[in-house]
DNA sequence: CTGTTAGCGCTTTCAA
DNA sequence: TTGAAAGCGCTAACAG
C-alpha cells in the first residue's frame, strides 16, 4: 500500500503524486487488504465471542452492545457457540487464536474452563463476560448473582411465603451455583423453608424447567407456595408445566424468573423476574476489551441485579 | 509450516520425522497460522454476515443456525449490523470485503442497497437471505411474503372480520411492501373492506407499531375490527397501544402478527401470526454459502409462511 | 522423502 | 520527497 493512501504518512508526499496515486486506486479499484496488514502487524481488528447458545434471546443484547462498543474502533465481533460443551468450547479457542483474534469475549464459561481461558489468556487479552469464574485472575464483567437470589427469596418471604423451591440450572456455571447459595442463604437469614429436590437442570432451558416443575409436584411432602428458577426460560417452562396440572399463577403459586428477558413483561402472568443487565455487561465487555487492546489496566465490573415485580408473585393465601 | 504437520501431506513424510516434527511443534506451542494462510491462499475461512438489528429476536434463530451450518465446514461468521442505515450498510461491506471474507450473507438488504451488493457480488459470494431483492440477480434464500399477507387477510375473512387494516413497516423492504400487496390484494379478492391510513413504520419496532395503532385508532370513520401487523414486534406495540386505550383482543378487535418470534405463544394474548422460517433460512443460507464457496451452482429457496392461529383473532362479534 | 525458494500484500526501514 | 528491500508465516513448486 502506497504511503500516499495512508492517513497518516500522507502528509509525507508531494500533493501532486497523492492525487494521482489516489486517482490510479480508485481506477484499479484498490482496496486495502486486511489480511496481509493483519500478517505483517499482528493485529487483525477482530475479537472472537464465545457464547453458549445464540437460542438463549439473554445473550442477544450482550452481543448487540459489544459490537456496537468494538465498532467504534474498527473491531468486528467473530462468534462461535459452545452449546455448553466443554470439548467444543477448546476446539474454539483454538480456532479462535490461530485466527488470531485480537482478543476474546467469552459468555459461556463453566468452571471446568477455566484452565484452557487462563491458557488462552497468555496469548491474547481474555475478558470474562456474564458468567463468571470466581478463582480466575482473569478480567470479568459479571453480576451479583448470589445478591440476585436473595433478592428473589427476600421477595417471596415479604409476600408471605414459607414453604419455598428452586428450579436449579447447571450449577458448573457460576451463575446458578451463586443463585442457589444466595437463594438458599437468605431462606434460612429469614426464617423460610426451603423444599430441595436433588436435581438440577442440565441446561438452562424451557425443557428443563419443565421437567423439573414435573418432578417437583411429583415429590412428597407438601407443595411449595412459590418457585425460583434459576432463568426465565426456565421459568417459562415451570409455567407450562403447572398449567397442565390444572394449576394458576399466581393464585396456586408464585413464581420468579431470571434475566429479564425481552417480552417478559407480556407473557401470561407478567413475569416477576430479577434483571440481569445484559446490555450494560455487552457494553462493559467492549470498553474494556479496547482498553487492554490499548495496553491498559482493566478492572473487574460488578454488577448489581434489580428485582422486576410484576404479575407471577403475589401473597401467599395458601400457607 | 512444516508438511509433516498439513493432514494431505504428512503421509509423504517418513514416520519418525513426521513424530519429531510434531513433538517440537508441541513442545513450542506451535499454532499454525491462519492469518498467513489466509494472505497465501486467498481464503480466510470467514463469511460476513450482514444484519439489521440484533436486537430483534428474529435473526437470532437465523444467525444460529448459519454459524451451525458453516461449522462443519470450519467457517465462522462475523456479524456486523446496519441499524437499517444504508450509509452503514455501504462501509460494512466495504470493511467486510477488505477483511477478505469468502462469501457475504446479507438479511439486511433494503431496496437501495441492490447495487452495492451486487457490486461486491462480483468479488465474492452474495447470498441473499430473510429480506429479498426482487429484481436482483443474487442468490436469494426467501420467503414468500405476499403469500403471508395473502394468509392473514384470508383468516381474518374466513372469521368474518369485514373491515381491517395494516401496521405497516417499512416498505423499502421489500417483505414489508410484500405483505402489503398480498394483504391488500387478497382483501380485494374477498371482498372485504380495507382501511388504509397513509403512515407506515419507520423501523419495524415495538413502539412504531404503538404509534401507528394509536394513529388508526384516532382516525376516521369507523375502526376496523381485525388489524394485521406486518411483524410481531409491531403487533405487540399495537396491543400495548389497545390495551392503554381500554380496548381487549381479541374481543374488541383481532390482531395478526409476523415471524412467529419466540416466545409468542406465551404472551397475553397468545398471538395468531404468520411464521417465518427463520431457522430454515439460516441453515440454507448456510448451505447455499458452502456450495458456493465449492464453485458449484446454486438455485434460490423460497420458503412458505405457514398460519399459526392462536388467541388473537376470532370471528368478528363486532361487525 | 526432504530442503529450499518465491511470493501472497502489507509495514517498516534505509537509501537515494 | 520517493524508491527499494526485508520480512511477517504460509503454500506451492521444484531440486536434490
Amino acid at each position: 500500500m502506497s504511503r500516499a493512501l495512508n492517513p497518516d504518512r500522507a502528509r509525507l508526499v508531494k500533493p501532486d503524486t497523492r492525487i494521482a496515486v489516489e486517482e490510479a486506486a480508485r481506477r484499479l479499484g484498490y482496496r486495502p487488504d486486511m489480511v496481509a496488514r493483519g500478517l505483517q502487524s499482528g493485529r487483525t481488528a477482530t475479537v472472537g465471542v464465545v457464547v453458549a447458545d445464540l437460542g438463549n434471546t439473554f445473550v442477544t443484547p450482550i452481543i448487540h452492545q459489544l459490537a456496537a462498543a468494538l465498532e467504534t474502533a474498527g473491531i468486528m465481533p467473530v462468534i462461535a457457540e459452545t452449546q455448553d460443551d466443554h470439548g467444543r468450547f477448546t476446539r474454539i479457542l483454538d480456532h479462535m487464536l490461530g485466527r488470531r483474534v485480537d482478543a476474546i469475549v467469552t459468555a459461556a464459561a463453566r468452571v471446568g474452563d477455566q484452565e484452557i481461558l487462563e491458557a488462552a489468556a497468555r496469548l491474547v487479552p481474555v475478558v470474562v463476560a456474564a458468567r463468571p469464574l470466581p478463582d480466575s485472575v482473569l478480567v470479568q464483567v459479571v453480576h451479583d448473582d448470589r445478591a440476585g437470589g436473595r433478592l428473589a427469596a427476600g421477595h417471596l418471604a415479604g409476600l408471605g411465603h414459607r414453604r419455598v423451591a428452586q428450579l436449579r440450572g447447571p450449577l458448573d456455571v457460576a451463575n446458578f451455583s451463586a443463585r442457589e447459595v444466595g437463594f438458599t442463604e437468605a431462606c434460612r437469614d429469614l426464617g423460610i423453608e426451603e423444599v430441595v429436590f436433588g436435581e438440577t437442570g442440565a441446561r438452562p432451558v424451557f425443557e428443563e424447567g419443565e421437567r423439573l416443575m414435573e418432578a417437583l409436584l411429583a415429590g412428597p411432602g407438601r407443595r411449595p407456595t412459590a418457585v425460583f428458577a434459576h432463568n426465565d426460560l426456565m421459568a417459562l417452562g415451570g409455567l407450562a408445566a403447572l398449567h397442565r396440572q390444572g394449576l394458576s399463577v399466581p393464585e396456586d403459586m408464585s413464581m420468579v424468573g431470571y434475566n429479564d428477558l425481552p417480552a417478559m413483561d407480556l407473557v401470561a402472568p407478567p413475569l416477576t423476574t430479577v434483571r440481569y443487565p445484559s446490555n450494560e455487561i455487552g457494553r462493559a465487555a467492549g470498553e474494556l476489551v479496547i482498553q487492554l487492546l490499548a495496553g491498559e489496566e482493566a478492572e473487574d465490573v460488578l454488577l448489581e441485579p434489580t428485582l422486576i415485580v410484576r404479575s407471577s408473585t403475589r401473597e401467599d393465601r395458601v400457607g
